[in-house]
DNA sequence: ATGTTAATGCAATTATGTTGCAAATATAAC
DNA sequence: GTTATATTTGCAACATAATTGCATTAACAT
C-alpha cells in the first residue's frame, strides 16, 4: 500500500478543500473500516481531537463535494462511507444497496448488487432509488451457526 | 362508509389495546391522508390535545403491534402509515415501495409495487427490504408541467 | 361500584443537529 | 520567510427530537 495520507491529501486539494487535521483523521478513519461508519462513532472516536460541530462540517462538505455518502440506517442515524469512484459533487453514483445487520448494526455497501428497475405508477418520476436490506451479515450468521 | 371510529376501536381491541382518546385521534389523523404522516406533523395537528410522549408511546405501541409502520424519509424523519391489510405484531409486510417527493416532501406507499428479488453475496441473509424511491410524485409533476 | 392494570401528562434529562462569530490556520502572493 | 486573505475551526448558545421516571388519571373486568 502507498502512503494512504498522500492520497488523502490530493482527495482534498482536487475538491477545493483546505488540507486540515480533521478531514484527514475523517478519512482515516472511514478509510479503515469495511461498513458505514454512524455520525456518533465517528464523534466517540476523534473525541476531543475535533469539535462536534467541526465533525458535522466536515462530513458535510465531503458529502456536498462526492467523496463520501450517507446512509440512513433503519432507526435513522446517518452513516458515512467513502464513495468508491466516480462520484463528483454533481453527481452521486452510491445507488447500491446497502445491507444493515441486525446483529452488528454495521452498513454494508453492497457495491456489486445493482437495485433493480422499478415500474411506478403514472405520474410519479424516479429520480433516485435507496434500497437498505437488513438480515445477518456474513460474518454474523456464521456466529449463530 | 360505515362508522369509522367503530372500526378503530375494534382494532385497538383486537390488539389489547385500550380505546383512548389519544389513540383514536392518531388513527383517525392518519387514515384521513394519502400519504404517510410525519411525526412533527402529528404532533403539529394534535396540539395540546396530547402530550407529546403519549404521541411517542402511541405511535411505538401501534407499530410494535403491527397496527401502523414507520417509513423514514430521505432526512431521517419519521413517517408513519396505517398497514394496509395482514399485518400483525408478529410479522410485518410493508415491503412495498416508498415514494418521497422531493416537492411536496409527501412520503407515498407504493403498495401496487414489489420489491424484486435480489441477489446479495454469499453469506448474507436478508430479512426486510426497504425501498425509497425519490422524485416527484404524480401530483407535484403534474403541476411543474 | 370498585379494584387493578394500563395509559397519560409532567418534569427533567439526554441526544442530535444548527447558527453566529471570533480566533486560528492553510495556502497563495510577495 | 513574511504577510495577506480566505477558509476552517472551536466555542457558546440555541433548536429540535427522543427517552425516562413517576405520580395521576382513566379504562374496563369483575
Amino acid at each position: 500500500m502507498e502512503n494512504k495520507t498522500a492520497r488523502f491529501e490530493k482527495l482534498l486539494v482536487k475538491n477545493g478543500l483546505k488540507r486540515t487535521a480533521p478531514r484527514l483523521q475523517v478519512l482515516e478513519i472511514l478509510s479503515g473500516r469495511d461498513s458505514a461508519t454512524s455520525q456518533p462513532y465517528l464523534e466517540q472516536v476523534m473525541g476531543k481531537d475535533a469539535d462536534r460541530v467541526t465533525l458535522y462540517r466536515v462530513l458535510q462538505a465531503f458529502e456536498e463535494k462526492g467523496i463520501i455518502h450517507k446512509v440512513l440506517d433503519q432507526q435513522g442515524t446517518a452513516n458515512y462511507a467513502i464513495c468508491s469512484d466516480g462520484c463528483s459533487a454533481h453527481e452521486h453514483h452510491d445507488e447500491h444497496v446497502h445491507f444493515n445487520c441486525d446483529n452488528c448494526h454495521k452498513i454494508y455497501c453492497l457495491d456489486t448488487v445493482k437495485i433493480p428497475a422499478l415500474k411506478v405508477p403514472a405520474g410519479f418520476k424516479v429520480e433516485h432509488l435507496n434500497l437498505i436490506a437488513t438480515g445477518l451479515c456474513a460474518s454474523c450468521s456464521d456466529k449463530v451457526n
